[in-house]
DNA sequence: GGTCATTTGTACGTATGTATT
DNA sequence: GAATACATACGTACAAATGAC
């Protein structure tokens, strides 16, 4: 719970784990209002600008939501994934990667994921940069 | 082509134009290296600060990625957009969409975007926050 | 392999503007 | 109006990755 400025890990990347860890937890539920930035700072010993940089990446992986001159939120999971019945029980959903399936698929920033789910089956993840695939339609 | 500290459009914002619309007119072809971040901070006047989150912003607009120790590049188009073929002459696309698209349709960061579209019809552009939608697989 | 210049990544500081309460 | 909080924008410094030599 605690910040270590000589870890290998950045210190914006300590901070975004330790309240993406909250979150996932349902320590803190959606809606909750997140500790300003300089409050964060404060607490955890650093510049406002590793609290600003953590909080973006939890913004861009559908986490939290931040409002000007008024905080940031968690923010609901659901809402953050566009899904579509194809038909034949196929589901289609879009979202944005988080950073640990942005590494592990090798995928740039500003690529978007589609999930196709059937019934029974794992899930498969297809990145914008292995395009136009055919889905049984039925 | 030059920056209005005055304005009141943020200069990174004017920056982010600037480049976005030299890469979409086809003058910085796909592949092609943009400026370093210091050679673009002294030649626009601005500090680097806010070249950094010119950049930021068209790698999450998909239209540049860049590498540590080497500098920015321009994007494939087509490296950022997942299509899905569903049959019934439909196609599902998936991609972040463009800070216009973010401001038009009124959803935050870490909102992917569901493109459906078919022959001879305007694209529906769908949303992470109205999710689930039933498409005809015919 | 080693060194060097270049370039981006991280992290701090300060100041001012703008939106909300 | 005042207080709070985020947004923007400048500065500095050092770390880490890359590529050229």
């Amino acid at each position: 719970m605690a910040i270590d400025p000589a870890s290998f890990e950045p210190v914006y990347q300590q901070l975004a784990r330790i309240l993406r860890d909250q979150i996932l937890a349902g320590e803190l539920e959606a809606g909750a209002r997140i500790g300003s930035e300089g409050r964060l700072a404060q607490q955890f010993g650093t510049g406002r600008d590793s609290v600003r940089d953590a909080m973006q990446m939890l913004r861009r992986e559908g986490l939290v939501i931040t409002r000007k001159g008024r905080g940031s939120f968690v923010r609901e999971p659901a809402a953050r994934v566009a899904v579509l019945h194809v038909g034949g029980g196929t589901r289609v959903a879009a979202r944005v990667p988080t950073e640990d399936e942005r590494r592990d698929l090798g995928i740039p920033e500003g690529t978007a994921l589609l999930v196709i789910s059937r019934e029974g089956e794992p899930d498969r993840l297809l990145p914008g940069d292995r395009n136009v695939i055919e889905v049984g339609g039925d």
